[in-house]
DNA sequence: ATGGCAGTTCCTAACTGA
């Protein structure tokens, strides 16, 4: 079973990238973010023509994610207040970047974690606020999936220096901040581990890089695309990697896909 | 040190992203 996690910076421009690479990589799930459409506009069509099945949460302009199956999901979830009693969530389902499915018993949420904007800063506060809650949400549904989680999406933030071409001075930068990264610590050590870690400890692989200053061209990157299994499935997992090929398209999408692969059979 | 690019809408300017 292959699960892919892609941010696709819009999914009506990169409808035809988000296509070609779902025919060259035949993945069972594809959990997409920042797709920036409504549900009612969503390009719906040419996914069902490969074959998959769509659940989708969205908004206008901003943030948006879907989840892309190959067998009907058993189960979909969205936002924090299918799982959270609605004082605990408040307005943090506004922006939608919460959605979850249920695939071979095993419950794959799909997340896109707010940027921050900068240290310090309201947005900064919101995204320490929506992990926060975000660790409630990922411990109530460990107690009601026995086979497993796995929390895969757009982070933004870069765990470890390894994470960061280049890590000096980050303490206090966005999505390297103490403070981001001891908040996604705390969400791991309720039962989570990166799986592409399971396989590759070496620096120099990233997940996103800046449009701005031709990164991409001198890896100049950072790894913020992630993929957390709970202990069964990552002692399951065959093989985890970033697929580097769509970020040399024209007009790519500044993230590439991340893909893991768990040895379970496929009915 | 600064700004660089790309996407969207309130679309030829302003915003958000990371």
């Amino acid at each position: 079973m292959k699960i892919a996690t892609w941010n696709v910076n819009s999914i009506r421009t990169r409808q035809a990238q988000v296509v070609d690479w779902l025919q060259d990589n035949q993945v069972d799930v594809l959990c997409l973010q920042e797709t920036k459409v409504i549900d009612a506009d969503f390009p719906r069509s040419p996914f069902a023509e490969l074959g998959y099945h769509l659940y989708i949460s969205g908004q206008k302009s901003y943030n948006g994610v879907a989840i892309l199956t190959r067998e009907v999901a058993q189960e979909v979830s969205i936002g924090f207040s299918s799982v959270l009693a609605a004082e605990e969530v408040g307005d943090l389902d506004e922006q939608k970047r919460v959605i979850a499915v249920v695939v071979e018993d095993i419950r794959i949420i799909n997340l896109y974690v707010p940027n921050g904007s900068c240290v310090g800063s309201d947005k900064y506060d919101y995204k320490l606020t929506w992990l926060k809650l975000l660790r409630q949400y990922i411990c109530s549904l460990l107690e009601q999936q026995p086979s497993g989680l796995c929390v895969c999406g757009d982070f933004n933030i870069a765990l470890e220096d390894r994470d960061i071409y280049n890590p000096k001075d980050k303490d206090n930068h966005i999505m390297a901040s103490v403070v981001e990264r001891q908040a996604l610590q705390d969400i791991l050590a309720v039962g989570l581990a990166d799986a592409f870690r399971k396989f590759t400890s070496e620096e120099g692989h990233f997940s996103w890089w800046d449009y701005r200053t031709r990164a991409f061209q001198g890896n100049r990157g950072w790894r913020i695309d992630h993929i957390y299994l709970t202990p069964e499935l990552y002692e399951l997992s065959t093989g985890c990697r970033i697929d580097v090929s769509p970020r040399k398209l024209t007009k790519p999408s500044d993230h590439a896909p991340v893909i893991v692969e768990l040895s379970i059979s496929n009915k």
